[in-house]
DNA sequence: TCAATATGTAGTAAAATTACGCAAATTATA
DNA sequence: TATAATTTGCGTAATTTTACTACATATTGA
């Protein structure tokens, strides 16, 4: 089981808090680093609150006190996973930007690691595993992640194709049958053209995965969904994380179906990787 | 940038260490995350040794006291225990691997979060703002990031395109000139194809950027390179995350290029985003 | 207005650090 | 080789810092 990061915690709670502890988080949140080597006078002083009410943030949150707080706060920093507060500012240059946009990259992911059904990815890749035929959509940005499912999946021996066509995504729905899958990524799930690919492929007797968002015309419309909840991005900086998000659980799949393959498909993997050496210059290693 | 695992120092110094200094890093070492919540009193108790001599010990290896040495072994097993198991076995199920391949892809993010070099982000970013024309070519898995970043670069409002046709790449490479950016995007940057379409690009003078591994054939003939040392891949079950980290790492030069072009840029980007509207179902909120 | 919740004050307990001194080990010198 | 001189190692006790508890006051909401 993964213990949630404390920071994403805190920041869930955060609308939860009551004056003085929205006074402390917010001062923690702001420099987390900061937080983990100070004394819990300083913090109070810092945040303008008194120290027990920091001693009562820090029970609230499940430690035992602060030093025990200060403690879990320092292994949610260690695993790599830092708190973005802010977006990024139209005066952010370089050295500002590129750290806030891959750690808030980084704790979507985080996110996704703690929330993501696991019955579910079984259940997927169990249809994946039966599947005679793939075919993956997606439209505009997740037209980009169909094709490395695509480019993922071919190794797996059985007709795979991708298409952000939505013209040709129609036929081949219209085409299907049991055995075939029909693997429709979307952001939002909301699309016309893609929830009405997905009902016709549905009422030919398909099945039809979602890799979209929960609650979603779409992920009513499909046999399984993944959803993926990544909050909805309002700010014009910051990149759509929610394909990064699409293209990790699609490698999450690809490992659970090479796992159910067994070892017998250790080879047939190896042999396409070799296929690749005569292509390139050798290593001067 | 990355500290030594305390831990493995302390294993080290242990010859080194005096009589009491032993016997408080043998405590340590039996059981670092006990340790790590206890307080000088109980610790000393154990080691047979005062408070002040596990309060040197703390020193010796640069901790402030022993406060500051508990974080720094908390965030040492922290980011330790991550590491040992990441690999997916084969006995392993859902709730295992699912979480294995998405903490990797963070750790990856991490390291590249450390070391990707600011001045070159920057740079790229001003061979991109200045372009007449972009060209994104990969082959493989790249293709498709190739055609992410397309998606994504449109938006500036200048000819962009992406390719994973190597016939296509090598008559855009010899047609291109001055004011043309191709932006050459692989994993290994060893593949003979790509290594020649740089090399006609660069010839006929058009700018080249790759985003690739540091000191490959590759790197070595572009104009600009953003070198990723992503950790090579042995495990059989492990995606290859250097797809991921070039996504992000477009993120970061999509961003960079939208702050350059300033606030007025940004009503375009609305009208981009407002086009799309009619296309989807309406929100239920 | 009363009850519940929230926050602060002041005192207490615990924890960590420092100053100091003795003892063991090491080196130097007769 | 013995012993004085010096360094190093380690513990005691005092001091300082830090954290916690009990209680009082304030604030909020029904």
């Amino acid at each position: 089981m993964h213990s949630q990061n404390l920071i994403n915690v805190i920041t869930d709670a955060l609308p939860r808090l009551n004056k003085s502890e929205t006074k402390v988080a917010r001062v923690i949140l702001s420099d987390p680093d900061a937080a983990t080597s100070s004394s819990i006078a300083s913090l109070a002083k810092k945040a303008e609150v008194s120290e027990p009410s920091v001693n009562r943030f820090c029970k609230r949150f499940n430690a035992a006190g602060f030093p025990d707080f200060k403690l879990k706060l320092a292994k949610s920093l260690a695993s790599g996973i830092r708190f973005v507060n802010r977006n990024v500012d139209p005066e952010d240059d370089v050295s500002s930007y590129t750290p806030k946009i891959i750690d808030s990259t980084i704790n979507t992911l985080a996110l996704v690691r703690d929330k993501i059904s696991h019955t579910r990815v079984n259940l997927v890749v169990d249809k994946l595993i039966q599947a005679k035929r793939i075919y993956f959509f997606g439209l505009g940005a997740s037209g980009s992640v169909a094709k490395d499912a695509e480019n993922k999946f071919f190794r797996f021996n059985l007709p795979v194709s991708s298409h952000d066509d939505v013209l040709m995504q129609r036929m081949l729905a219209s085409t299907g049958g049991t055995g075939d899958v029909f693997f429709v990524i979307s952001h939002t799930g909301r699309t016309k053209e893609v929830v009405e690919v997905a009902e016709i492929a549905r009422r030919n007797g398909s099945t039809v995965i979602g890799l979209t968002a929960a609650d979603s015309p779409l992920a009513d419309m499909c046999s399984v969904t993944l959803d993926v909840d990544v909050p909805e991005n309002t700010d014009e900086y910051m990149p759509m994380a929610s394909r990064i998000v699409h293209l990790v659980i699609l490698d999450v799949l690809t490992t659970g179906v090479t796992l159910r393959r067994g070892p017998d498909f250790l080879p047939h993997l190896e042999k396409i990787k070799d296929s690749l050496k005569p292509t390139r210059y050798k290593s001067d290693s």
